[in-house]
RNA sequence: GGCCGAGUAGUUCAGUUGGUUAGAAUGCCAGCCUGUCACGCUGGAGGUCGAGGGUUCGAGCCCCUUCUCGGUCGCCA
């Protein structure tokens, strides 16, 4: 059953009929989202993308009523028709005084039961909503977060543009970059055996847009990670992707607070305060056991290693002469809650983080509780007591292991015990950034450097001598944005020396004919005349997240991938055949082995 | 790859110690109904209990395997 739209011109959208149209004649268009037959008398909810309307069939006129009695939920209507004030208001709708006394209806489509409710906040299965994504991106609170994005990407392109960035396309089939995450795959049709990557992100090109003396750049991007799926991560995810010239950190820093204070101002109504805080790397692992603190409340970590070094505990000893440390949080005033089966939980949960046990000290009303009192001396246990301020009602927990263990598995706890006893504002919007990350660390498995941000960061000038002495202890150009425990960007100031990039290379492993090979056309282009530039990137689905307050970027992103990376709707990934393998180059009879 | 959780009408869920024909709400279909708006009333249809195997006189429930989805560790320059 469908009827033509020709001749019917829509003249307005459900949800922005006001009082002020009351004896005009309409002519709208929507999806039928509740339909009321009292007999004779009809009611039907119309819903386009603006609101709903309620649409009125009298008995007065039969054939009408006939039709609009078959009319059934989400069939797609055109309506024409009087605006007139409700005789019954419904105060619960935006357009709740008013209806279209209807003259006229035609059925565009029809449509099959849909397999769940289209309705607000609703509490259908994901995977379900995920197959019939057209109809979850029906749901009015899914058409408000698309078009929240929309608003907040119109705010970033206005804000670059205004303040000079060129919006400028980069390739999405380039040259793969070993370094960093895994990449996608295209395979040439043209050069057999050779292979193009989908972009990580624009990095290398935005870099040679600065050497062309573009100046500034912007680019709203997909780009691409082969990597495991979370909650906040997807193979294919969009950036907010910057370049700027003649700039250090400061520049970089300050032009976007303000990018962040206007989107903050104008979709949210809240001023933040500029500038937003600024906390070395070492202060944020020392203090929060994480790169991407959560400043929204307290539980910080303390190093108690000086009040146990000399214990009778093996476990304590044995971690300090390993070169680890012995760290704690205090659960203030959670001890009444905190069960010894809570405990034991928690016990289990830092296992998660290769953590090999928790201790715990309990301050009870009738004195002090805890499994590792008998190594203590009353001198020790005080030392730590005092060191972690603790009270009655407090418990410490601790954990002994090598820094690295001891962080992880510290600042999830804090995070996981402010999650479960409600300890964070959800009001609060921290930002924060993290600066002065080490430029490199040590990877175990390839016993060699990694560049902790990327390879084209530049270390920081007061260290660049340790880069032949000692590199792990250089510091980088780097800076992340934080907001509420969220990375939510990242970035730095780049390399822009060829011989510094070339030194670089070489501190990460690289032979210098490999470093060419695969980074060449960089290094040439430093030699051409370079300005100091540096930049950063957002993940413009977090920001979304975030701003909006869902829990997984899925709910900002049209079409997701699910946790194995296969879209449920369409079936992706999928076989292709053999002829188009064949022109590939690609022998599918050998992969089936 | 590891660990944890979930899977029962279209949907959201309940289902006791393993025991007759697996229930509720909602949705759907039909009839009635002129001011409803979560319309109402009456009636009806609707189930491979994710799949496969096992234990048992008997399995939605116990065991094994497996699939799917979610969370997470590893991974994510």
């Amino acid at each position: 059953m469908f009827e033509k739209i020709t001749d019917f011109k829509r003249t307005d959208m459900c949800g922005n009929l006001t009082k002020e149209d009351i004896g005009r004649e309409v002519t709208i268009m929507g999806f039928a989202d509740q339909v009321r037959d009292l007999g004779g008398l009809i009611f039907i909810n119309l819903r386009d993308i603006s609101g709903i309307i309620q649409l009125m069939f009298d008995t007065d006129n039969k054939d009408l009523c006939e039709k609009a009695a078959k009319v059934r939920s989400e069939y797609v209507l055109a309506a024409r028709g009087v605006v007139q004030q409700r005789s019954s208001v419904n105060k619960n709708m935006k357009t709740g005084e008013l209806e279209i006394a209807v003259s006229e209806l035609r059925i565009l489509d029809s449509a099959e039961t849909p397999p769940f409710y289209i309705v607000e906040n609703s509490d259908v299965k994901e995977e379900l909503r995920l197959k019939y994504r057209y109809l979850d991106l029906r749901r009015p609170d899914m058409q408000r977060r698309m078009i929240l994005r929309s608003k907040i990407a119109k705010i970033v392109r206005n804000f670059y543009d205004e303040n000079g960035f060129l919006e400028i396309e980069t390739p999405m089939l380039q040259k793969s970059t070993p370094e960093g995450a895994r990449d996608y795959l295209v395979p040439s049709r043209v050069h057999n055996g050779k292979f193009y990557a989908l972009p990580q992100s624009p990095q290398l090109y935005k870099q040679l847009l600065m050497i062309s003396g573009m100046d500034r750049y912007y680019q709203i991007v997909k780009c691409f990670r082969d990597e495991d799926l979370r909650a906040d991560r997807q193979p294919e995810f969009t950036q907010i992707d910057i370049e700027m010239s003649f700039v250090d950190m400061d520049d970089v820093i300050s032009v976007n607070e303000k990018l962040l204070a206007k989107i903050f101002k104008e979709i949210k109504g809240i001023d933040v305060e500029l500038p937003f805080l600024r906390m070395p790397y070492s202060e944020a692992m020392d203090r929060f056991g994480s790169d991407k603190p959560d400043t929204r409340f307290g539980l910080e970590l303390k190093d108690i290693s000086d009040d146990v070094k000399n214990c009778e505990f093996k476990v304590f000893t044995d971690v300090l002469a390993n070169g680890g440390s012995v760290r704690a949080i205090n659960a203030e005033n959670l001890g009444d809650k905190l069960t010894r089966k809570k405990i034991d939980a928690l016990g289990e949960f830092v296992k998660t983080y290769k953590a090999k046990a928790l201790a715990w000290i309990k301050v009870n009303p009738d004195g002090i509780q805890s499994p590792i009192a008998k190594f203590l001396s009353e001198d020790e246990m005080n030392a730590i007591l005092k060191n972690m301020n603790a009270k009655e009602n407090d418990v410490i927990f601790i954990i002994a292991d090598k820094d690295s263990v001891a962080y992880a598995s510290l600042g999830a706890l804090r995070l996981e015990i402010a999650k479960n006893y409600d300890l964070i504002d959800e009001n609060k919007f921290n930002f924060l950034w993290v600066t002065d990350f080490p430029l490199l660390e040590f990877d175990e498995e390839e016993n060699r450097y990694v560049a902790m941000h990327h390879p084209f960061t530049s270390p920081k000038d007061e260290d660049l001598e340790l880069l032949d002495t000692d590199p792990g202890k250089v510091h980088a150009k780097a800076y992340d944005i934080i907001l509420n425990g969220v990375e939510l960007g990242g970035g730095s100031i780049r390399i822009y020396n060829s011989e510094l990039q070339e030194k670089m290379f070489s501190v990460l492993g690289f032979s210098k004919e490999d470093a060419w090979a695969r980074f060449g056309f960089l290094m040439e282009a430093l030699k051409y005349g370079t300005p100091p530039h540096g930049g950063m990137a957002y993940g413009f689905d977090r920001m979304v997240m975030l701003i909006d307050g869902c829990e997984s970027i899925r709910d900002v992103i049209a079409f997701p991938k699910v946790q194995n990376a296969s879209e449920l709707m369409s079936g992706a990934p999928d076989v292709v055949d053999a002829k188009q393998l064949g022109e590939l180059g690609i022998d599918i009879t050998k992969s089936e082995e």
